[in-house]
DNA sequence: TTCAAATAAAGAAAAAAATCTATAATTGAG
DNA sequence: CTCAATTATAGATTTTTTTCTTTATTTGAA
């Protein structure tokens, strides 16, 4: 029923802890550029305000061993980090839809460790194609299916407007891509074995806005 | 201890059910467009793929009622949402950072809902000041403190360079900002009163990584 | 007008996640 | 070299969230 699948622990990582991960990897990658040599949890927890036993719960996903007195050791957590969320493997991405926030992801990808590189941006936009974004190029949106037969991309992040993100949704399925990283307000109808991740910006302002009434009432 | 508090019912609304209800919004928006006028809680739960109790518990924290054999009505549902959400009153904001994850966001409030009004942007770039995006002026950052005694805005959406985001964040508290959204890699220390939302791209990179590592495996 | 099917609503149970507690290990100070 | 303080670890408890079950209501069809 649930396909889903196992890490070496034989149980899947709870998706709050993999939300976590890259806040404690971005910490520490912080901290090692000071100098530190190692960082116990309570600490940690202080710096990002979290839970310590949180913390130690979390970081044991990577089988980083911590030293009583000591704690860990940050060269071998970072790495251990990178390893384990597949920051450190070059994880090739599509983008479909080269508009302000398809290119804000471009360029964010630059200085930031998204954790995958877009390798090629389309659109239908005969503006923008040709056009190059944080070093990557945006080509005809048709040009998809023959790139997709050379190259084996399996991820894709999707932001065009909501009226076709399905129809290219379905295209991307059919170029061998297996997870979809969703911008779209578009509820995608896809085969159970794509994974789709919705990120609607809404949703973190209805929880923002939320929490600001609640406090002022 | 717990500084927050409680809605009509007397009690928090739980942010997993506050993250889902723009998606019910712009749902039953969509489906308004095609002429229905009533929806029941088992057909939303289909198109959302999610279950059925879930959408009456989620849509309950509205106050609008559904009847049996016939469901809800789409245009009370709406207008609910969006007043639950805050959606319709005008929630303005300020954004400091007009990078290309700002500019997106900026531009993306013309299209899409966002929940609030970007009135003014903020940036230390001689280029970008003056400039114009998705109907709203970047203006030089120094006069973010003359501004805010004018006007009584809130909220403020932080897109800086990571190294300045703490300071940045300290001078939106100090003119008056109850609330930030944040979108660098920072972990900002500021007054527990102050509500923070986090939001990093690379959680949700990898969320989505882990979860094609797991199908592949 | 009556009955059966569909559905909202409310509460119970299960699952997941966060927090708390106890234990054992390590190391720096005396 | 010994002891006390600190900390990782593992397990228990609590809390939160989701799913399941039951009940009562409504409406369309017979």
């Amino acid at each position: 029923m649930n396909e889903i699948r196992k890490n070496k622990k034989g149980d899947q990582v709870p998706e709050p802890t993999l939300r976590r991960l890259p806040t404690y990897l971005f910490y520490l990658e912080k901290i090692r550029e000071k100098g530190e040599l190692t960082i116990s949890a309570p600490l940690i927890g202080k710096a990002l305000k979290c839970d310590p036993t949180q913390v130690v719960k979390d970081l044991s996903v990577t089988g980083v061993k911590g030293k009583p007195r000591v704690g860990y050791n940050i060269y071998e957590l970072c790495h251990a980090l990178e390893d384990f969320l597949g920051f450190n493997r070059v994880n090739e991405a599509f983008l479909v839809g080269a508009g302000n926030l398809g290119a804000a992801l471009m360029s964010y990808q630059e200085r930031q460790t998204l954790g995958f590189k877009i390798i090629a941006a389309f659109d239908v936009d005969k503006d923008k194609i040709g056009q190059q974004v944080g070093g990557t190029h945006i080509l005809e949106y048709s040009k998809l299916f023959n790139l997709s037969n050379r190259l084996n991309v399996k991820i894709a992040i999707l932001t065009t407007p909501n009226e076709v993100a399905q129809e290219v949704a379905e295209d991307l399925v059919n170029c061998g891509v297996k997870a979809i990283w969703n911008f779209t307000l578009t509820n995608l109808d896809l085969p159970a074995n794509i994974i789709v991740q919705n990120t609607s910006m809404s949703a973190y302002a209805a929880v923002l806005l939320q929490r600001l009434k609640d406090a002022t009432e």
